[in-house]
DNA sequence: TGAGTTAACTTCGAAATCAGAAGTCAAATG
DNA sequence: CATTTGACTTCTGATTTCGAAGTTAACTCA
């Protein structure tokens, strides 16, 4: 996937990619968090290739998202589970939902409901939070070079004021 | 990108990932929040082929999720602007962005900081909320099958009550 | 016990994708 | 009017990714 090096590319967004930048492992981590765990049953749901999944879930483990462990059932067994880095990965996978729930939606409804267990209310969806939680739009936003940025984080910010582009 | 046909998986996380589910294509979005409006700026900034990103423009555009329209100033130039559907996918960047800077971080600390337009303070952050709009982890949702779920659906749904799957 | 079957992978050749160079064309610049 | 620039397309060879067919070890059933 990675045409460069994306870890050169400081930039928050390029590093997450670089673990989850791929169709498929977005896919398996959906079934993932509906709760899905063996080899076989993301093969047969998704219908991916045997050496796709297998090195899907092997950087995926290597990243830390999801922890392999044998089977107590079945010693053959492998069971992939969400650690709680992957389990952070919850609004990635949500926000992507609801978009296109919104966006590319399907003329009956939705597919899923998503209903919080303690109340048994739907949930409102995804935001991003002002410090003092009223949701926030892009157009509310403005980002600001933290400690770690660089000239090219600079320039890219730079943008904002310069009305069009070099 | 799609091995199968996505849409027929009826799944609205494929739907969306048929628009964005691609390393660049997040990129150039992560890109254009940022104010980049012009095929040159994207190529430099990026460092990417222009086959490849003339074809995700393209995509973009035809989903909706860019605006292609002349420059006033330069009749050459094109300005690649974010729509409404666009400009809803910030809670996927900045859910990708956040889950980088906390699990992939910098050691010397955030490249960007968000910070909300009419008060100066940073954002909190991205968050599922409930229906009153408190903050909700993975662990306090339940999928629920909707109107528009099928047989497929529906197996993924009954994993949760089996303890392990097939 | 031993003939399947199943889980989780590898390996391999074919097909798709990508970067990069070069070319196009219309508009701007000098 | 010659050159440069912006936004592409086309081409080609190198890399990547894909699915199909093994492989191996562990279960299951007779």
């Amino acid at each position: 996937m990675p045409p460069v090096s994306l870890s050169e590319m400081n930039c928050a967004v390029a590093r997450t990619l670089e673990v989850v930048g791929d169709w498929w492992t977005l896919l398996i981590l959906r079934n993932a968090f509906h709760g899905m765990r063996t080899f076989d049953a993301f093969q047969q749901q998704l219908g991916i290739s045997s050496s796709v999944l297998s090195s899907r879930l092997k950087t995926l483990t290597e990243a830390g998202v999801l922890e392999r462990r044998r089977s107590r059932d079945d010693r053959r067994s492998f069971e992939y589970r969400l650690t709680d880095c992957g389990l952070d990965l919850y609004p990635v996978l949500i926000s992507l939902m609801e978009w296109g729930e919104r966006w590319a939606a399907d003329p009956r409804g939705r597919r899923l409901d998503l209903i919080e267990k303690a109340t048994g209310q739907p949930v409102a969806g995804v935001a991003v939070l002002s410090a003092d939680g009223r949701p926030l739009s892009a157009r509310d936003v403005r980002p600001e070079a933290g400690p770690a940025s660089d000239d090219q984080t600079r320039d890219l910010l730079s943008l904002r004021h310069r009305p069009a582009a070099s």
